[in-house]
DNA sequence: GTACCAGCGCGACTTTAGTCACTGCGATTC
DNA sequence: GAATCGCAGTGACTAAAGTCGCGCTGGTAC
């Protein structure tokens, strides 16, 4: 037994869908995947490729996006160490729906499509774990379908706001503060738009005096506020 | 062994999911089933409510949509006999994601949770099929978010009479000549937007001569005018 | 008949989103 | 220290989406 399989198997185990397996059906796993090195910027597949497996990330964070033809991107999700990718089109046969791109240098490891596939059938159990990550994955669509048919652009900024004050915030004197994560650029992407209808609503959000904004840094002066736009057609 | 459980099996055995079972694992199963019967307009259940089993389209029609606070809503997939509805919550143990609606006066096989679950572990093909049924399902919603992402109202509309005319169409001298299905609150309500939105974008392609419109009579005279509308930027 | 109602057409308007072109800043590179 | 580059701010504009109100029509009910 590699040492590398050890580290695998243990690696596996952390990642949700195989957090009930015993040791040795993990090393029976691990003896299967493959370790994959991806630097920043690297794509690991691109939509419409043909699934030729499943991909777990180690170490690092992916994106996987979908393109339109005039460069617009959305974001889908990002996904960080323990989750898997491409659960799905595993079993349907179908190619990707999205693409996926190394947001970090990452460490993937992957399993082929086959022997997924046969270790799905000899441990049901872990074809049910597979459905439920597969079962918050909808939601997750669900819910950024019901924000792009429901909500105005400055909702969801809004709402990415809130829930960054509340998971990254400090409490000042002058409000709740933290920095935005990404470029402009990016949370446009994960919105759904341009660039420059970050920096125009960040910036009517500050004249109406809820935030105070200096690059990318945040002070949430009116919480309430924020809120309130909110629940005004959520 | 009663009859309706005879029809329930052969019923159940044309939903897709339970297409490879043998006629005893059928009887099986469809001695857990309960039928329904919901009449046009009935909710089978809404969003939020605890998720108690999978149901199954025997007869009719139903729409999966969730509702925004405006009254707007949007339809996430519409569903016919042989589909089921709701496989996926079933796993997670989370609440119904949508609501779903009878379309028309329909019949519907109902299995609990628990019983499903339980079958599920004891026939890991049927996990496997669900598993492809829930990959079309998402591969839908990934759609749907990318023409809510990336298309115009104008598009989308287009995109669905390109559709019909190539189901329903009907080749004259005139052009290819189809029925609305629906009525144009429904469109909308698939497009994700509103009523009049339909009623203009429709008036609007007659003014340019790709369609005509009478009520719910539509001729598109010019198909290959609109394909290039979609290709413009799909 | 007449009353009612869902579905549709349409004009006038406001708001939101997106585009284009440009400026400026700060870090890096050569 | 000049050139380059990624990122952010901004004005001017167009287009798309959504809102409101009203009127018409063709059913169905009574």
């Amino acid at each position: 037994m590699r040492p590398e399989h050890t580290n695998l198997a243990s690696s596996l185990q952390r990642a949700g869908l195989f957090s009930n397996l015993t040791p040795s059906e993990l090393q029976l796993l691990a003896a299967r995947t493959v370790r994959k090195l991806f630097s920043a910027g690297e794509l690991l597949f691109s939509e419409g490729e043909p699934c030729t497996g499943l991909h777990i990330v180690v170490r690092g964070k992916v994106r996987i996006f979908k393109t339109s033809m005039n460069g617009r991107e959305q974001v889908l999700a990002v996904e960080g160490p323990g989750s898997s990718v491409a659960e799905l089109p595993v079993f349907d046969g179908g190619p990707y729906p999205a693409s996926v791109i190394a947001l970090e240098d990452s460490e993937i490891a992957f399993i082929s499509r086959r022997d997924f596939h046969a270790y799905c059938i000899e441990h049901p159990d872990v074809a049910l774990k597979v459905l439920a990550v597969v079962g918050a994955r909808l939601r997750r669509l669900v819910g950024i379908i019901e924000e792009l048919s429901f909500t105005t652009i400055r909702q969801r900024l809004v709402a990415t706001l809130v829930k960054l004050a509340q998971t990254q915030g400090q409490k000042t004197a002058q409000g709740i503060e933290f920095r935005l994560p990404d470029s402009h650029q990016e949370i446009a992407n994960q919105l759904g738009t341009v660039r420059e209808l970050i920096s125009r609503n960040l910036m009517r959000l500050q004249a109406e005096g809820l935030i105070e904004v200096e690059a990318r840094h945040i002070v949430v002066k009116d919480m309430a506020g924020l809120n309130a736009l909110l629940e005004a057609s959520a």
